[in-house]
DNA sequence: GCGACAG
DNA sequence: ATCTTGTCGC
């Protein structure tokens, strides 16, 4: 799929500072409506980075049709690792490799998830807002941890929830127990979807594990090495 | 000043 | 995220 150009520019930073000011941009083009609905989407794409010590970073998107019930479509990308991993600054170490990644799917996914927070960020500028921006596509933010809203931990029980606030009260995502006596997951609002849409897109694969499966699938397929991986370089 | 801090 | 050994359980 192609990526308009002055969207990418948005996703290097050369410091900090600049990376404040891109967010701060970012913020500005959050729709105040849901666009889209679920139910009128088809294919959804699952997206995670893996990083190795010898300084590269390694994208894999995952495609699953819901009218199918099945994954029609993998991509990965390997870039040299530029950014370091700084909280609140996720967006500009993950989206080149992701960008790549992007770039060479066939399909058009209307929806795609990311392993981060969305607008539960202190800027309102999470990986899944960034992204859902650049790409300008639906965007929900599947995190394994806390990292900025108000909220309480939801009782242990499968599928039981609770809202993740902005001081002010604005809704930014929900805290979700996928699986009893495990921690919860914490999805947000990325872009151009709802509370309700984020629940769906994140319990639609969604089986017996913490993690939803488009997810699952796409973290292993980060992680795999070529068939002639060996030690040493 | 102190604690928190996606991956 | 990555690294890393053993261990518990179906």
């Amino acid at each position: 799929m192609k990526i308009d150009a002055a969207k990418k520019a948005l996703c290097n930073a050369s410091d900090t500072k600049r990376g404040r000011e891109i967010q701060r941009i970012i913020r500005g083009e959050i729709a105040q409506k849901c666009a889209v609905k679920y139910a009128d989407c088809d294919l959804v794409a699952g997206c995670d980075v893996s990083y190795r010590r010898d300084g590269i970073s390694k994208a894999a998107v995952v495609v699953y049709s819901r009218i199918k019930k099945k994954f029609v479509e993998e991509v990965t990308a390997e870039v040299a690792t530029e950014f370091p991993y700084i909280p609140t600054f996720l967006s500009f170490r993950e989206a080149p490799a992701l960008l790549v990644a992007f770039e060479k799917l066939k399909s058009k996914p209307q929806v795609f998830i990311f392993d981060g927070q969305g607008l539960a960020h202190p800027h309102h500028a999470g990986l899944a807002t960034h992204m859902g921006v650049v790409l300008e596509k639906p965007s929900v933010g599947c995190a394994k941890s806390h990292l900025y809203g108000i909220y309480e931990e939801p009782p242990n029980v499968k599928g039981a929830y609770t809202f993740i606030k902005e001081k002010d009260g604005e809704l930014l995502g929900v805290c979700l127990r996928t699986k009893v006596f495990v921690k919860p997951l914490f999805l947000s609002i990325g872009w151009g979807v709802d509370i309700s849409f984020i629940m769906d897109a994140v319990w639609e694969t969604l089986t017996r594990y913490r993690i939803p499966d488009v997810m699952r699938r796409a973290d292993k397929l980060s992680k795999d090495r070529p068939l002639n991986w060996r030690e040493n370089d």
